[in-house]
RNA sequence: GGUGGGGUUCCCGAGUGGUCAAAGGGAACAGACUGUAAAUCUGUCGGCGAAGCCUUCGGAGGUUCAAAUCCUCCCCCCACCA
């Protein structure tokens, strides 16, 4: 009854599967191995990548071993499924430190201890592979007629770009890497976003043609924002998992900021909540979506960036917009702190976690921040400049339109001209607090100078 | 290899000698309204301490008082033919 289709499907997770009934029944069976392939492109995924990790995590979190297939052979040829343009090629250098980087931030998802999980690298097998051989035993089985019929190869036949025999080849290539986990690992179902749809039905019919045997196959519909854009995107880039690249504190920004109407489908996607609580939240409106937020935001990132780092979030987040309280009926299995900075057990626990330092102290620094000496400040700087050089905006012009337009404050107070002179005397308690339009903030930090 | 069509600012896309930092749309940013939401309206949207100046229209040269626009060579993409 509680059958792991049933719960993904609820979830949202699935788009389309391979001969649903045989699925089931495999799943059935015990302990199922299954795969998704990752992209080495980046040296690290981001959020558009989160629905396939939660996936295996589930799959895990139900008894079954999964395996996260690290594309390094792949990447080195390059995917055009649903893409409109073709990929840069990586160099395999590059690959490998993508590679490294992936592995890590999968461990904080799935479990990989004692074989509860296998990371995999397509390059171990892919990059032995010969021509001539391939062809013959694999590239016969694969008609042409099929493949450019293909809805993933569809935009690029059609684009101007079209399509060069590289990529054409990828699909044969994604093919074997079923093929391979199946002989060596038992695998039988492949899981991959909706536009891997083909990739996999490419494996699926392989196997049974030189294997005689049924695998499976599970796509994922693409997640968009209710707005259209696609997940992760924001103006600075993609949203990373990689702490270095996106702070969790804006990890946890662009979580709260979910539309109000993408929330219990992002919290039944992106948390591990029990549905029937999720449910309860169709019924709120309005604000009051708003505690819903807090709670996937911290939620989301306590998945990726651990406890800490999201009760470290959730304060920076209740001192600069406002602390909210969430009651107790919303998500009751979450342990989101629901009472802000009232919440003393958490304060405890937060102290005593991050040894020499007070726990509030340590928690400003989640919000971005750079320091500067003292003396700096003897002349002054001009007040343009300072937020060009924080990074607050990308040039002094728009710095200057920044606060031409009454975007900027400095320590809560509307910046009047661009060309206003920050001195000591807008250093309070060792800081200035920048902020740029409603909910961009920069704290600067004062090292005072020895005299 | 031949013929034709293309490469414009983040993206799409107009512009065929000066009035072009380059129409229009999208994205983005700011303000107002709000709930750190959406929608809407308004403004901004290459750089420079901003007067004016500097850099930009695939790349390198050239013609011209003046080039995204004309000429030469090169690179890349597409279509058809081989």
């Amino acid at each position: 009854m509680s059958n792991l289709i049933d719960i993904l499907k609820k979830r949202g997770f699935i788009d389309q599967t391979t001969h649903e009934k045989a699925l089931d029944e495999y799943l059935e069976t015990g302990k199922v191995t299954c795969y998704i392939g990752f992209d080495p492109t980046a040296s690290s995924l981001h959020v558009g990548s989160l629905v396939p990790i939660m996936s295996l995590a589930h799959m895990q979190r139900h008894g079954h071993r999964p395996i996260a297939l690290i594309g390094g052979g792949t990447g080195l040829v390059g995917d055009p499924s649903g893409k409109t343009e073709m990929r840069k090629l990586l160099t395999p250098e590059m690959v490998d430190e993508n590679a490294t980087g992936i592995k890590k931030q999968l461990s904080r998802f799935i479990d990989f201890s004692d074989d509860k999980a296998l990371m995999l690298n397509n390059a171990d097998w892919l990059t032995k592979l010969e021509y001539i051989p391939f062809l013959r035993d694999f590239g016969r089985h694969f008609s042409v007629n099929r493949m450019i019929k293909a809805e993933s190869y569809k935009m690029r036949l059609e684009s101007e770009e079209g399509l060069n025999f590289i990529e054409f080849n990828y699909m044969l290539l994604q093919a074997y890497d079923f093929l391979e986990l199946y002989d060596h690992y038992g695998c039988r179902l492949q899981m991959g976003g909706s536009d891997q749809w083909g990739n996999i039905v490419a494996g699926v019919e392989l196997i049974r043609r030189v294997r005689q045997e049924t695998v499976f196959g599970i796509t994922f519909p693409l997640i968009t924002t209710s707005s259209g854009a696609k997940m992760g995107k924001t103006a600075e880039g993609a949203v990373w998992l990689d702490p270095n690249k996106t702070s969790p504190y804006e990890y946890y920004q662009y979580w709260i900021n979910t539309d109000d109407r993408d929330v219990v489908r992002f919290m039944a996607l992106f948390t591990f909540l029990p549905m029937e609580e999720i449910k309860m939240l169709e019924k709120l409106s309005g604000a009051d979506l708003n505690s819903a937020k807090v709670v996937l935001a911290f939620e989301a990132t306590q998945i990726a960036h651990g406890m800490e780092e999201a009760i470290k979030a959730y304060h920076a987040a209740g001192r600069m917009f406002g602390d909210r309280v969430i009651s107790k009926d919303i998500l009751p299995s979450s342990s989101v702190p629901r009472n802000g900075f009232e919440d003393k057990n958490i304060s405890m626990k937060l102290d005593s976690n991050l040894p020499g330092l007070k726990g509030e102290s340590k928690m400003t620094e989640s919000i971005p921040h750079s320091y500067m000496e003292e003396d700096r400040f003897e002349e002054g700087i001009p007040v343009f400049k300072l937020y060009h050089m924080v990074g607050l905006v990308n040039s002094g012009s728009a710095a200057r339109r920044l606060i031409e337009q009454g975007g900027a404050y400095v320590n809560g107070k509307r910046l009047e001209s661009f060309d206003y002179l920050l001195t000591n005397s807008d250093i309070i308690d060792l800081e200035i607090l920048l902020r740029a339009g409603k909910k961009r903030y920069h704290k600067i930090k004062i090292i005072k100078n020895k005299s």
